[in-house]
Order: structure tokens, then C-alpha cells, then sequence
DNA sequence: AATGGATATGCCGATTACTCATGGAGAGCT
DNA sequence: AGCTCTCCATGAGTAATCGGCATATCCATT
């Protein structure tokens, strides 16, 4: 039995999804194809390569022994198909970063801008996505870098070996979103008992995860009233007045007219943090640079 | 269309053999599987990745281009292959060596039985071969360092780019093998007119080349009696007075009993040079600790 | 108990990947 | 020149593989 290049790929693509089902959808296969690619691939390798759990799979040290090396030989032949016809290899290089949906409002525009100024070769390319799936595609190797968001306690994303390398680089004070027009928009601040029973925004959330978009550990119960993943769309929500949100001042300083930031006082304050992720290891000049402008754009909007 | 990793094999073998018909059998397959799989894989990568010539193959730029990431991509498998059931990774690494037949008798033997004492978790892989053999191999990442024999002029062995890095190790004076009870054996020297007569025993050698183990630019047509491909044969059939040949009393320090070596005089001179081949780049740590050695050797040969 | 999301598997059609056999083309030898 | 040798290409036939569909199973949650 041998491996298959179709298997290594399927392989990075469960990796990175973390489950058969999502890697087939993304695949374009069906989810008995992935099932039977991956069985084929665990035969050919002669071990187990995932753990079974009802959530999806995980990696065994077998299979991200594999995985490693695959990415290794999956890259060179796409490094192999560039050469060939793709161009000639802009080879000042490229970077793929990934981030938090909030972060693509303000920070990796303006750090991508600053960066084409300095470096206009680097080809930087970027994906939006959660926690879990921007460490997995770490993990894979399909991104570089990736841009999380997380609150206290800061754990850090490493369920398994090797730990990935995190950097912070800035803190930010949770708010709200209000209406210009309601009656909060021109206070100083609010406090927790008058947005309690406000109706809220929110994000999907999961399961497991708390509802994001709704101030935590509020008295009562929270009304969520609509649910929306885009933050444009939130925004204009709460400016036609349907509601409020959360928002993080400093990752967000120009909001659309007809929405306001206000503080919130008598409780405990949120604070998010911001992180730079990376696999452990050295990094190539176009991921530094990258990582560079990142952390000026930090340091910028932290003030 | 897709490229496929059987494909990939089949191209470094064919990368290194020089003909589809050669490879074919190294990889126990059809001249005509081989045939359409590198058409397929030709399909695949949208590029011609040969000139097909009546003696055999060469790979085109393209091809080149190819064979470099599909070397990385091969590597990278057998290593996960080694790392996930192979015995944990030696690690102080391996370095695979090609060499001409003659090497074979001393220089390597000695070299690794210093560098086993000095590195003891060193693997060393060894082949024999022929010159264009051995790089091809080089070219095809098969191997990582060759000893390669030339006579003047010392023409590189560098058909296409990259050049080969070539650094010249010893230049040995080429000797006669006569038997221990024949005329010439208690003599200081010997002429060049009393060996032209005499039976030779040569080497198979190929169409384009000059014979080997025959003197060159004799006056008149040697008489080849018997050919072999071994040393230990052609010496032994030296000592039984079944003809002479020629050998280089610097690389066969000890030669069987029944055999002297002599020099000859009226001729010119004819000398050998052994160089140590690499492709350009940084080397590994395992395979500088080899060339190290076999650079000692070379010298203490030289004496 | 029922539901929902996850993986595994029997079955089938289309494709792929070999082998066998033959054809064609170029280089070297007599 | 003609012969022969070696090489690659290709048509035909067959065995194996791949992916899709439908279904079974398992587990956590409601």
C-alpha cells in the first residue's frame, strides 16, 4: 500500500479543519471519500494517525509526525508548479496570515498598507477565522501567522506539541456600542444595571464559547435580539437602534456615524488581548516583516 | 490532471539512470509504464520535462526545475516514514556516497572505518558506479558526495546547471599488473613497446569510451584476451599469468600475491586524478565529516 | 427516548494504471 | 548503403482503484 499526494492533501486539509466531515466540504470530496483516504493513508503509514472523538478527530504524535513532513513535500510541489509556469517567482517572498474578524477592521489594513509601502514584492495573503481554526491552520501550515484575540485567563492555544510560539501585543478595554440617537450616546459612561435589560447583538457563538457581543456577567438574564457574524452589520444595527453590542475602542477607532463607544462602569472591566501566534522555530524575512508592521500598528492603536 | 508521488519516483529514477528503459527495470515496472507515466506526469506539470534523444533522455530546464522540489518532496515522506516507525531518527544523520569501482579497493574502506571510530552514529550509504551514473545520482539528490576518477584533460562533468562543485583530491601515476613469475616482474620498469604485444585483460567499457585497464596510445592494436569488471578477478587472472592490465599502484596499496605493479617509461606519462563531487550549496554536518575523511585518506595515498 | 453531528462501510460505475505487443526513429558498425 | 541495436511511443485489454450514494453505528446533548 503507498501513500497518495490526494492523501497527504486531505490530510492537511482534516488537519487544519479538524474534522472529516468540514475537510471533505472544503475539499469538493464527500465525507466517506476523506473517511476512505484517510483509513488508506493510515494504512500506508502503518500507524494510527488520528484519535476518533464524536466532536471530529485529533492528531496523534504518529499523525503530526506525518503531517510536518508532509507540508514539507506539499509545498516544494507547489513550489514546483510556480516555477515552472506560475511567473518567475516573486521569491522577495510571501506570508499568509491569519486574524480575529475584528482585527480585519482596522489593524491588518492599515499594517498590510504600511507594509506594501516598505516591501511592495512581499505577497501577503489573509484569512479570517476563529481561535480554533487559525491554530489549527497554524499547524498545518497553511498560515504563518495568525492574529488572536483572547480574554482572562489567557490560556495559551496549545493543546498538543510542539507549543506554539505567542507574543502579545496589546491590551484593550471592552465597551459598548450605542445608538447616537438613544440615551446613552452622550454620557461619560454606563453602568451594568442600564444596559442589562438593553436588547443585544450578538455574534453565533458556539456552543462552548459565551455569547460574543454580550457584556459578560451581567445581572440577569440578556435579551439577544438579532445575531450576526459581520461587524459592519452589527454596527448599522445598532446605529438603526435595534440594539447594543460590544466593541473594543482601540481595535475599532472610526465607527459609521449613528453608532458611539461608551465605557462601562461598575464592574469588573474586560480587557481583551491581542496576540501575535507562530509556530515555534525561525522565521523566514517575509513572515518578520509582517510580524514587524503587526506589532507597529499595535503600538499605534494601543495609545 | 494531477501529479502523483508515483510519478515523482519515477521521474528521480529516470533522473538518474538516464533512460526510461533503465529505470523501468530498477523499478521492477514496463519500459511502456514508465513511458505513460511520464507522459502523465509531462500532462500534469504542463511542461515538457525531457528531450528524448536516440540514446536516452535529458531532462529539460522544466525538468530540472521538477526534479529539485520533487527530491525535497520524496525526502520529506521517507523521512516521516523513518520518524514514525523506523526507529527514533539516528539524527546524528546519514550520508550517501557514490564512488568509481577502483575506490573500492582502499580509499573507501579506510575512510569509513576512521569516520566510524570518529562518528560512530554515523550511516554511511555507499554505490558504485560508473561516472555518469554517479552524477546523475548526484543530480537526482540520490547522492550527497561521489568520488569521481578522471584522466586529462579533466574535463568537468557538467552538462546542464547547476555546475557541480568538483575539488580535486589526489593525482596518482598509472602502473602496469604483471604476474609475479613473468619477465617483466623483478624490473624497475618496463617499455612501452615489450607491453604492447602482451594480452590485456580490460574492462567491459562502453561504446564512446576508450578501453580501460589498457594502456593508452600504444603503437599498434592491443590484444584484449579477457574482460572483466572486477578488480579482484582481473588481479587474480593478472597473477595467473592470463595477460596484464593496467591499475594505479597509489589506490592499490596491497595487491594479491603472484602480483607486481611496474611503471612505464617511453611513453607519456599517464596520470589519474580523483576528485570529490557535490552539488553547490551548504553541506550537512554528516556529509563534511565524510569528505573530511576521505580527504585524509587521499592524502596519505598520496605519499 | 429522540436528535444531531460525527465516522465507517457495502455496493457500484467510471476512471486509472498496469502489461503485452507492435511500430517508428536515430546512431553506429560492417 | 544497409543492418542492427537501443531507445521511446502507442493501441488493446485487463485488473485495481477512486469517489459517490446510501446506510449503519457511535456518542453527547436535550
Amino acid at each position: 500500500m503507498e501513500m497518495t499526494l490526494i492523501g497527504l492533501r486531505v490530510l492537511r486539509e482534516v488537519a487544519q479543519r479538524g474534522t472529516f466531515t468540514a475537510a471533505a466540504d472544503a475539499l469538493g470530496y464527500t465525507q466517506s471519500a476523506v473517511s476512505r483516504q484517510m483509513a488508506a493513508l493510515e494504512q500506508a503509514a502503518g500507524a494510527r494517525l488520528f484519535d476518533r472523538y464524536p466532536g471530529g478527530v485529533r492528531l496523534t504524535g504518529s499523525g503530526r509526525a506525518l503531517l510536518r513532513h508532509a507540508v514539507v513535500a506539499l509545498d516544494a510541489l507547489e513550489a514546483a508548479d510556480r516555477e515552472m509556469h506560475g511567473a518567475q517567482e516573486a521569491e522577495e517572498g510571501r506570508v499568509r496570515l491569519g486574524f480575529f474578524p475584528t482585527a480585519g477592521a482596522v489593524i491588518v489594513p492599515r499594517a498590510l498598507t504600511i507594509l506594501r509601502q516598505e516591501h511592495p514584492h512581499l505577497e501577503v495573503t489573509t484569512r479570517e477565522g476563529t481561535t480554533p481554526s487559525l491554530v489549527r491552520a497554524l499547524r498545518a501550515g497553511t498560515l504563518d501567522l495568525a492574529l488572536l484575540s483572547s480574554r482572562p485567563p489567557h490560556r495559551s492555544p496549545n493543546t498538543d506539541d510542539p507549543p506554539l510560539s505567542v507574543e502579545p501585543l496589546l491590551e484593550a478595554h471592552l465597551a459598548v456600542a450605542v445608538p447616537a440617537g438613544g440615551p446613552f450616546a452622550q454620557r461619560g459612561s454606563v453602568s451594568a444595571e442600564e444596559i442589562a435589560r438593553e436588547p443585544w447583538i450578538a455574534s453565533p457563538g458556539t456552543a462552548n464559547a459565551p455569547l460574543l457581543g454580550v457584556w459578560p456577567g451581567l445581572p440577569g438574564r440578556p435579551t439577544v435580539r438579532h445575531t450576526a457574524r459581520d461587524w459592519l452589520t452589527k454596527l448599522h444595527l445598532v446605529a438603526a437602534g435595534a440594539g447594543i453590542t460590544t466593541a473594543t475602542p482601540a481595535l475599532l477607532p472610526a465607527v459609521p456615524p449613528g453608532v458611539r463607544l461608551v465605557p462601562v462602569e461598575g464592574v469588573a472591566p474586560e480587557v481583551r488581548r491581542v496576540s501575535l501566534v507562530r509556530m515555534p522555530g525561525p522565521l523566514g524575512a517575509p513572515t518578520q516583516a509582517l510580524a514587524h508592521a503587526l506589532r507597529r500598528q499595535a503600538a499605534d492603536l494601543a495609545d
